[in-house]
DNA sequence: ATGTCGAGCAAAGCTCGA
């Protein structure tokens, strides 16, 4: 079973991107973020063409996240990251599918900072912290996937002249990663690509950062011991951020073996 | 500080978020 994440930046925009993406490589579970969809505008129909059922929490211009699936459908356990009643932004969904607890996340960007943009997204990694701990021991496989936009380490970026005082990069958004990993998550690029330097999952706009292949490793597949147990390989499609129109996050993902394998 | 994108509003170029 493989189970993708992709930073998709407009869904429908790169719809071509996406469905070309989907056919060629055929992920078995797919999660999308900054879908900048409305619910109503997600584009089910074409993935249901494609074979793929789908899930989602859209959102007016900002945000919003899927799951896709081309076995047995997801079953959506929450659309909600708990802990906090007044957080309308869609950035959490929750699903299951074929035995395998899935939750494909959002992390908020956390820029300018200091500020209220960052202070909500340390809010919102203690939330996901304590909601993950709440799901490490269920005794179901459970992978979290997503944007986490932290950069766990100066090893995960190409250099950090430039990105000193993004809030990716902020020693407390590294620390909330840290004690998130500490719980006993295991990070599935990293247990593939132990060695320096990881793959990259994200290339700005800015500086011809593709061009000059100045990456970052942000977005994460984390897998409790269930889920790890079953991981015999991971990537990213890199070659997905070369294309026309493509966006700035390439898809990652983990290959998990079947339960019977 | 800068750079480049997307969506929305509203009818073009700005604003916000990333």
């Amino acid at each position: 079973m493989r189970i993708a994440t992709f930073n998709i930046n407009g869904v429908n925009t790169r719809l071509a991107n996406l469905t070309a993406w989907l056919r060629a490589e055929a992920p078995d579970v797919v999660c999308l973020q900054e879908l900048k969809a409305r619910g109503e505008h997600f584009p089910e129909k074409a993935m249901r063409d494609l074979g793929y059922h789908a899930v989602w929490e859209g959102e007016h211009r900002w945000n919003g996240v899927a799951i896709l699936s081309r076995g047995g459908p997801p079953i959506v356990t929450r659309r909600r990251l708990p802990g906090d009643t007044s957080d309308c932004q869609s950035r959490y969904i929750e699903a299951a599918v074929e035995g395998v607890l899935i939750a494909c996340l959002y992390q908020p960007n956390g820029n300018p900072r200091p500020g209220p943009k960052f202070d909500y997204k340390m809010a919102w990694a203690e939330r996901l912290n304590r909601h993950a701990a709440s799901l490490f021991g269920t005794g179901a496989p459970v992978v979290l996937a997503g944007d986490f936009n932290v950069v766990p380490t100066d090893a995960d970026i190409y250099n950090t002249r430039s990105w000193k005082s993004d809030a990716l990069l902020q020693p407390e958004s590294r620390a909330a990663f840290a004690a998130l990993l500490d719980q006993g998550w295991t990070d599935g690029l990293r247990e593939r690509f132990p060695k320096d330097p990881p793959p990259w999952t994200f290339w700005s706009y800015f500086r011809a950062s593709w061009a000059r292949d100045a990456g970052l490793r942000i977005d994460h597949l984390l897998l409790n011991p269930e889920a790890s147990a079953r991981l015999t390989d991971a990537g990213v499609d890199r070659e997905v951020r070369g294309e026309e129109g493509a966006s700035d996050h390439a898809p990652a993902w983990i290959d998990l073996r079947s339960r019977e394998g």
